[in-house]
This record gives C-alpha cells, structure tokens and sequence, in this order.
DNA sequence: TAATGATATTTGAATCTGCAACTATTGTAA
DNA sequence: TTACAATAGTTGCAGATTCAAATATCATTA
C-alpha cells in the first residue's frame, strides 16, 4: 500500500489530494532555485556595483537579444512595465543604457546599451557563466539539456494557457 | 566551426564569452518560468480570495511540512525572515495561522495552520495541482523526473556553494 | 552566576513594486 | 477628417520588501 504511493509519487502522480509534497511540486522547486541563484548573484556579484538582479536582467536581455522597446524588454525580463520604466531610467542615470524615441513611432521608446553598458556586461557575463556552473555541478550533461528543454516548454505552456474553469467562471 | 558552436551549446558549454545565450541560460529559463507561473496563479487563484503568492507560499509549507518556527519557514519559503514576521502577522490577522511561543524556548514563535487555513489549503491544493499539470503538459513522464531532480539538485548546489573568488574580495 | 556571544523575532526607515489612472501617439473606420 | 479605440509609456499612490537596528531569550564559559 505505501510501496504503490510511493510508486505512484516517483512517477509524478502523487497519491493523497489535499496536501501538496513540495519537493515534487514543479512552482516550489522552480521558486526555491529561481531565489538562491538571485540572492547569491545579486549580493555577491551586483550589489558590490550599486546594480540590483532587476537592471542585470535588463542588461542582460538587451545583451543578448538587441536594442528594444520597453513592452518588448518587459516581456523578455518578466518585469511589469510600470517597474521596468523607473529602472530604465535609473540605468540611464548611471550610463548604462540610453533611451531615445523611435522616429517612425514617437510614442515608443528604444532602449540601448550604452559603451559602458556593454563594457559591465562583458565584465558580468563570465561571472554569471561561473554561478551557472556552480549551480548545474555534478548533473549529466544529458540531465541539463533535458533540464533546460522542459523549463523552455512549461513557460511555453504557461503563455498559451487559458484561465482554468475554477477561476474563470 | 559554426556546427561545432552549435554542438557545444546544445552541450551546455556556449562558445562566445562576452554574451550570454539567454534561451539557453539556466537563471534566465528558471526565472521566467517562476515568474509566469506566480503571476497566473496569484491573480487568478489567489487574488480573487485576497491572498498573495508569499501567503500561499507560507500555507503550503505549512500543509506540507507541519508546524514550523518562523526562522524555518522563512528558509522553506525562501522569504526573508522580516518580511515572513509580517506576512505571519496578516496570516493571524485572518484566522489562517496561530502564532504561540515555544515553551521551552520563548524566544521562537511557532506558526500554525488553523481550522480554517487547513480548510483553505485543501480547497486550493486542487487548483495549485491543475497548474502544475497545466504546467508540464506535453513533456514525457521521464523528463519530468529528470526536470525535478535536476531542480532539487541544483539547489543543493547553491546552498552548498563558497563565494567564488571573484565576488569574495 | 555574571558576562559575553549567539539566536529568534520584531520594527523603523528607505526603497521597490504593482495597479490604476493619465498622457501622448497611432490605427481604424465612419 | 473627425471620432473612437488601441498602444506605449509615465506617474501617483498604496502596499510590499529589504536592511539595519533593537529587543528578548538562550547558551557558553570564565
């Protein structure tokens, strides 16, 4: 009887209804690691610069993906628009990134990295590769594809998503 | 040459140095997921019952680990310990959790679900279920595992981890 | 046991965040 | 072209979070 629980758990169906186990909820384990390798990050490697995990984040996204408008980089960092306007001007403030106003759409804003933007990020990037490390240590090559794969598809999932019955009415 | 890049980045190990891939980023990926998956279900789930995701968090852990004292809870959240000192004060507030001294140890506060909290947790466990399952749709049973053992172990990594040289100065 | 340090929690003050309301611009269609 | 709706961004404000300092208790040891 516990051996079929706990059969039925390891293959991610877990038995009793009302209690969650949270070392095999997907939201807890994401939130818990999501926290330690932004506190760990930001305290060791940002805050010592006066930059917090939000501007990095930003940094990071117009790094990878090119100058964007606002809306766009709120989508790609997750962060709420009204938010991601204060810290946009606080990264202006400091240099980092300029903000200029789209000339065919004057409503819209483009955000850049500046010289000294990317000089931070250059210096940031092989600081942030050093915690990845440290954080996928001792998994299988195999294990972090797959990894990384599924984290790719459950935010796919989320964004397609319909409200559920229950809170939809 | 481009093949090889290409290869070793679905390895795991990126070539450039000065940018991050941030599709293939793990504190990228873990973000945006968590981030997508509090957003849906605080506003749609909890909101409408006027409890936040740091609530949920504290009576989750609570259904699922037992009665906790708060410096515990606030390492199983992953909340600062100030901020679960007032989020606890609300949970009393609205009958979900007691607050009681430790008799041994005066000093520790022991925070307990309620009648009511336990009530509330079974009617949102459901729903918190229906999420994750929403959440890993389409991924196969197998990666499943590896997904949430990879997460369990990554964040045995960061708990474990010394602050690299480079931030340790 | 008195003194010192460690632990658990709370609180003050500053900062950050999120929602709603607002401005400005663009798109659409009568 | 004028009106109305949609989009992008900003700002006011209330609430949330964080860090540091304060409080209270416990543990250790001289």
């Amino acid at each position: 009887m516990l051996e079929r629980v706990e059969r039925a758990i390891d293959r991610g169906n877990p038995v009793p209804a009302t209690k969650l186990e949270l070392d095999n909820y997907l939201p807890y384990l994401v939130n818990r690691v999501g926290t330690a390798i932004a506190e760990q990050f930001g305290t060791e490697a940002l805050a010592p610069y006066g930059l917090s995990i939000a501007m990095w984040r930003v940094m990071a996204v117009l790094a990878s993906a090119g100058t964007q408008r606002q809306i766009d980089l709120a989508e790609l960092t997750s962060i709420e628009v009204s938010t991601l306007s204060r810290i946009v001007t606080r990264l202006t403030r400091i240099g980092i990134v300029t903000r200029t106003r789209s000339p065919n759409n004057t409503r819209e804003v483009e955000v850049r990295l500046t010289a000294k933007g990317n000089a931070q990020v250059a210096r940031l990037v092989p600081i942030a590769r050093a915690y990845e490390t440290a954080a996928i240590a001792g998994l299988a090559a195999q294990d972090i594809a797959v990894l990384k794969r599924c984290l790719r598809r459950v935010y796919a999932n989320m964004k397609n998503r319909q409200a559920p019955a229950v809170a939809a009415e």
